[in-house]
DNA sequence: TGTACATCAGTGAACGCGCGTTCACTGATGTAC
DNA sequence: TGTACATCAGTGAACGCGCGTTCACTGATGTAC
């Protein structure tokens, strides 16, 4: 038996992985301690790996940290994505699928979304981040677009701008109450409810969602 | 001329003022570096203290940051409440200068406004901080309340929620592109006139602001 | 199928650094009498 | 008004710590022939 650690992802000197077992263990220090509490020193140690190790994977602890955004983004893509579905069942729905999904993946994924939105890595000098992050945009973009597509010419709004409301409406929320976080203010709905109805008197605003704006969500 | 150092707020051996100052240190540390950026040893260096001098005013590093959040929001309390005035000349125009007074602090004060809420100081175990927090709010729910007060009763959403909204949407427009950061993402549009079209569609939704929706702001 | 060798992905020790915090201390200030 | 003394707000040296990063190295892997 010369292979002591046994354990799945160690196998003899090599590693087998350990590019992976970094970002593992970024996300979950992130998780337990903020995006500042994450060292390469102390990924390094959960990976069973030395110090130095990691050097063979990332240049320094920023290029890990960019990786890790960068990862994010692309699932946080792809959840929003599945949750247009292409639209269906109506765009109206489906949009609503995408803040849920938004909410979503930043109670689910706190470590991810904080790697992407608060270590003041995004539109600093990482194209790749960028890049990625505007992938994440533009679902919002293309749904905003179709949900808006029936409005006559002269009543409809730039999508971008739609989006961009849609976007940061989301993010507000997702930051002040909807994380994980040791405490959360308490307030007398669930995130989820209140980017819903958020959204829904929005769009009524802009001459959609028909119905009348919910008084009490 | 036994005082060398002359400069304002060092008068010998005793400083003086050295809790502002530090306080003060801090700021410039946390717009300079970001939160993390801001050590107890770097802000009594550049009070001209030596580094133990910090410890006759503030138990430890943690206390002086939750300090400077609670002074960040006592004076975003005071601009917003002075931006609302009272409500006047209308409901609809105070609360869009409530608006930018938000922006305006982010973008003005992204020192406070980091400190605030991006060290995960709020809601744990901070009392005094927590309550300066809901004070800013209260102006925000003061504004809606007033602002909602005309429509009748039964087309009335809560003035809590209202508040909830515009805080998130302004939160998170700030977040996203208020900063003062290196290179905020380009968007078509100032942040003031984002959240002022987001603001005025969604007071629509809720049958206010009669106007038509502004379809290019 | 074997073997020499290049390359890859680790090791482990060390470096310089700056941090938070504590300690016994001391100069300056203010107050009681 | 002067003086003893308590208290306040600093000093400076030291501690233990963990970090990021570099270095020469070496074991494992894969490939050419």
């Amino acid at each position: 038996m010369s292979c002591k650690h046994g354990g799945p992802g160690r196998r003899g000197y090599h590693h087998g992985n350990l590019r992976e077992a970094l970002i593992q263990a970024a996300l979950s220090l992130i998780g337990d301690k903020g995006p500042a509490g994450f060292t390469i020193a102390e990924a390094a140690r959960s990976a069973g790996v030395s110090p130095a190790a990691p050097y063979r994977h990332f240049r320094d602890r920023e290029e890990l940290m960019g990786d890790v955004a960068r990862l994010g983004f692309e699932r946080f893509t792809a959840d929003l994505e599945k949750a247009w579905h292409g639209g269906n069942p109506s765009p109206l729905e489906a949009l609503q699928n995408v803040g849920r999904a938004y909410l979503a993946f930043a109670r689910n994924e706190p470590a991810y979304y904080a790697a992407m939105f608060e270590t003041g890595l995004l539109h600093t000098q990482n194209p790749a981040l960028d890049q990625s992050a505007a992938c994440a945009f533009e679902v919002l973009h293309t749904a905003t677009k179709k949900l808006i597509e029936k409005l006559p010419d002269k009543d409809r709004p730039p999508a971008h701008m739609v989006a961009l409301h849609v976007w940061s409406q989301s993010h507000g929320i997702a930051s002040l109450f909807g994380r994980g976080g040791a405490a959360p203010p308490r307030i007398p709905v669930s995130p989820e409810e209140l980017l819903e109805a958020a959204v829904l008197i929005y769009l009524r605003g802009l001459g959609l969602a028909g119905g009348a704006a919910p008084a009490s969500p």
